[in-house]
DNA sequence: TGAAAAAGTTGATCGAGATCAAAAAAGCCC
DNA sequence: GGGCTTTTTTGATCTCGATCAACTTTTTCA
């Protein structure tokens, strides 16, 4: 594959066209390398990596879109245990042996999978992107546990709320208007949380009616009281015991 | 401090004296060097770490003891949203601003506190240590993301099964006395699982009525169907069901 | 070692969210 | 764009685990 080539593949890709992600950390001559052991993918709704196809290839990018990992209990019962997204890497190295979850497209991604081999070369030769990846990984881990902080103890409410702050934290605030793009469908977002479709849908429905946010879409919402939300996400129970009923919560001004 | 001092210091820590943890990677300069830049701590439960001591040492490797992350809601619940234990390293710089948890000790704790320069150069100029740290830290992040599935759409009997499971992963197991160690009290695996004490101890209670393993004491149990408790902690209702009378769960031969 | 404090267990009651069922909305495909 | 499927929402009921309270065991420290 010729350099001409290498910059076709990779010139539209995120981890190279956005500074701060990985290939756009390379040098020249890493990049080429790269993109000669690398393999891209378009994945759709349903899509899952696994077996060969994973150790062969155990170094996944992601372009865009959002992947997830999920566990399947014997029951049927499903749980989203992690959510990744443009500019994460995972490293599924032996991984097999003891982690029991597969890698499911939520949507229509596009993913970069890596020979570990180079992947690893450049990890030890340079000191830059190395940190960038370092920086990733450590990320992936403070979101799990923070995730995990998220659905052990809160109640329904507070889940969602933090959730819709987590995707606030994950996205660009354009401006000041608080239009916040949920990426994933209610269903995807129940699992995600541990909990039942329904109960997303109350209580969205419950935060509008308390004038936290109103629900544009099924894909994006628009915060009205950042502050409650945040109060919400903190378990704040003076903000969660009254009702929702509409505009008659108590109004404390400073938290 | 002489090179003499540094073999005193580290020679009793689990980090230098374990061939697979990161201090035994080290080459004599790198070991001297970074011993230089460290100070070892001893804690006692219910220390934290915190503010200036984190953001001076940031980098936290654990010789001896079980340290959480805990959250604190603001109407008092508390989680428990990660547990680490020796060999783990804990990168936390740059935490602060986005995580809330903080760095509590289970009970007599033994870290390692370094230097993030000394550490960072360490990371980048010897790739059998870079390699020890980044497979801990992916541990991390997929032990985190495994314990998120754990107790999202688990019940209470599953969890606990998969906490003596993940227990028994962490620790080698001696000979086949399938005894496992539990480091953690009856409070603190309560606020890990998302769960009241009260249902923990009705759980391992249950699942000694299963004759599925005995409480030999608070800090160990003794597994006695491994089949039994992997089922239970797969979600596999066949074997919930059964309302744990003595004896009387179906035996369903294999898997 | 023994008394006080803390942690854990057992029992009884209650409620948030699961579950079941059915209608409404959104997405899809020819 | 209209008929189809899939997803989401709404309503009614039920259940598992939370909560409260009393008791027992373990740990702590003088």
């Amino acid at each position: 594959m010729s350099s001409h080539d290498v910059k076709k593949k990779c010139k539209s890709c995120a981890l190279y066209s956005d500074s701060k992600l990985f290939c756009a950390s390379l040098s020249g001559n890493e990049l080429c390398d790269l993109s000669d052991h690398s393999r891209t993918l378009s994945m759709k709704r349903g899509d899952t990596l696994e077996g060969d196809a994973l150790s062969h290839w155990p170094i996944v990018a992601i372009d865009d879109g959002v992947v997830s990992i999920q566990h399947l209990l014997q029951d049927g019962r499903k749980t989203i245990a992690a959510l990744f997204m443009r500019g994460d890497i995972l490293d599924l190295r032996n991984i097999s042996n003891r982690n029991r979850g597969a890698l499911v497209a939520l949507g229509k991604v596009n993913i970069c999978r890596m020979a570990p081999k180079v992947f690893a070369q450049i990890m030890a030769e340079n000191p830059n992107s190395q940190k960038i990846v370092w920086e990733n990984l450590r990320d992936q881990a403070f979101r799990a546990i923070d995730h995990s902080a998220d659905i052990a103890k809160k109640q329904a409410l507070e889940k969602l709320a933090s959730f819709v702050l987590e995707c606030r934290n994950r996205q660009e605030i354009t401006g000041n208007t608080e239009v916040i793009d949920i990426p994933v469908r209610r269903v995807d977002l129940a699992e995600y949380l541990g909990m039942q479709p329904e109960t997303v849908s109350r209580g969205f429905k419950d935060l509008e009616n308390r004038g936290v946010l109103d629900v544009i879409s099924l894909k994006a919402v628009k915060i009205k009281n950042l502050q409650f939300l945040r109060r919400i996400a903190d378990g704040d129970k003076d903000v969660i015991d009254e009702k929702g009923d509409p505009g008659s919560f108590k109004v404390l001004q400073f938290g």
